[in-house]
DNA sequence: CGCGAACTTGATATTTGTCAACTAAGGTGG
DNA sequence: CCACCTTAGTTGACAAATATCAAGTTCGCG
């Protein structure tokens, strides 16, 4: 079983295997958006709810005179636009970088679940509450640390994220995002990013070439960034003995 | 009627007298808290819903090292955690300022109205999405403006939010942080708050005396910050012309 | 193999931080 | 009502982080 949904919400709530077969039949039908494509454009009001299952996604910000805030990072398993529909219009974007592949999950499909699947409904509530939750960590990355810091949080952040997900190969993971990406995600500017990743590289910490991230010595990230998952409110599971550091 | 619970949600939601009253009899037994202290501080499994009525909370996550980084400001009909149940820890911490009055709710009477209240629960959602809409637009704030323009969109946030409390007296509203407050929300530092405020009232743009600030010319400071409300996602009533910018 | 996008570099400017001292304001006890 | 005391606000000199601009260089892909 290699679904990313399924293998996330299971760190949010206790699943039934009816509950995993329902969720299983939800993501049958993906489909695939091009690089620096919009999936969900700000001022549109979506009828679909939007899943990635491979690639990168992000939530982004764009201001009037081009500049652009990216506010999250969607991976996959990660639900775009779960509940806009409450608020009418998107007041932001959704788009790709490097291009992905989701699900569009009719709005309809969504309530049914929420009627009839309490534990499916309790683990959406929990995946709202964790973007939450990264949101506030990413003010706080914004707000309190160099580059050189925020770099590495975010890099520890998406360790984690991944290896929930099974993405993590050993000390490495896929993260095909440019360095304006990242620019624009830490609110930096790319020419800063791509000084502090020379020394952050320099400093053993950190590689990052074609679009694969690698940390030599995941513990001294750790220690560097501050980084403390306990803003993911993973529940810990049995049989799962390789949360943070272990290997896969 | 000058519940602010009761005030803000009309924005959200189209609530009945029915409605009306239930929200009234849940906040009637209110509780003052001191300056300076935590409502909810982290790491604790809150036993109650609380409730802001009068006065400003913050949400705020504090470093090891004494930093600390303020993520919200919650003013008079905000829910500091409203569901952080779903999480079990507080992975943050919720205090005054300069102390407020708030209401305890237990859990038991939110799943009630959840349960039995359809338009509440719907408001309810919409309240915590629209808090969400505002981290956003902090971390927009945050990564993408200089300090000066910072203090100043955030001064239009509040000024609508407070407005829609019965909270803005012509052109004024009370404002109870410091400086060092100030610092902390935008991740700057208080040495840097007191000369981009003595810039700001050099411009006439904003004055900020003995807790309370007034802005001379609304729409030349909302010009200044770039702001833009639609994240406050504020449906649009009947009878109320004066929504962003006329007087009260 | 060539072309465009992404990345890299150097020189310099701007914003923001640090430190340390000082002043002003508000509240409390005598 | 004043003296005191604490907290908040203000200032100056200087340092560090980050931005800007403009010109390369490398990389990945067709």
């Amino acid at each position: 079983m290699s679904n990313p949904l399924i293998m996330k919400l299971g760190y949010g709530a206790r699943l039934t295997g009816d509950d995993r077969a329902v969720l299983q039949d939800l993501t049958r039908r993906t489909r695939r958006v091009a690089r620096r494509t919009d999936i969900s454009p700000e001022g549109e009001r979506p009828e679909n709810v939007h899943l990635v299952v491979e690639g990168f996604a992000c939530r982004y910000k764009a201001l009037t005179d081009g500049r652009r805030q990216i506010m999250a990072f969607l991976v996959p398993g990660d639900f775009c636009d779960l509940h806009v529909a409450i608020l009418g219009e998107m007041d932001h974007s959704i788009g790709t970088s490097w291009g992905c592949t989701i699900v569009d999950i009719p709005r309809s499909a969504i309530e049914h679940l929420t009627a009839h699947h309490p534990r499916i409904t309790r683990a959406l509530w929990w995946a709202t509450l964790v973007d939450e939750g990264t949101l506030r960590a990413w003010l706080v990355n914004m707000g309190q640390r160099d580059a050189d810091r925020q770099i590495a949080h975010l890099v520890c952040e998406l360790l984690v994220r991944l290896r929930i997900v099974g993405l993590v190969d050993e000390d490495s993971f896929e993260f095909p995002m440019t360095q304006d990406d990242l620019a624009d995600t830490l609110g930096i500017t790319s020419v800063h990013v791509n000084r502090v990743l020379q020394d952050l590289r320099g400093q053993g910490l950190l590689e990052w070439r074609s679009k694969r991230v690698r940390i030599p010595d995941v513990a001294r990230l750790i220690a560097f960034a501050e980084f403390d998952p306990k803003y993911l409110h993973l529940r810990r599971r049995e049989n799962d003995e390789r949360r943070l550091s272990g290997t896969s």
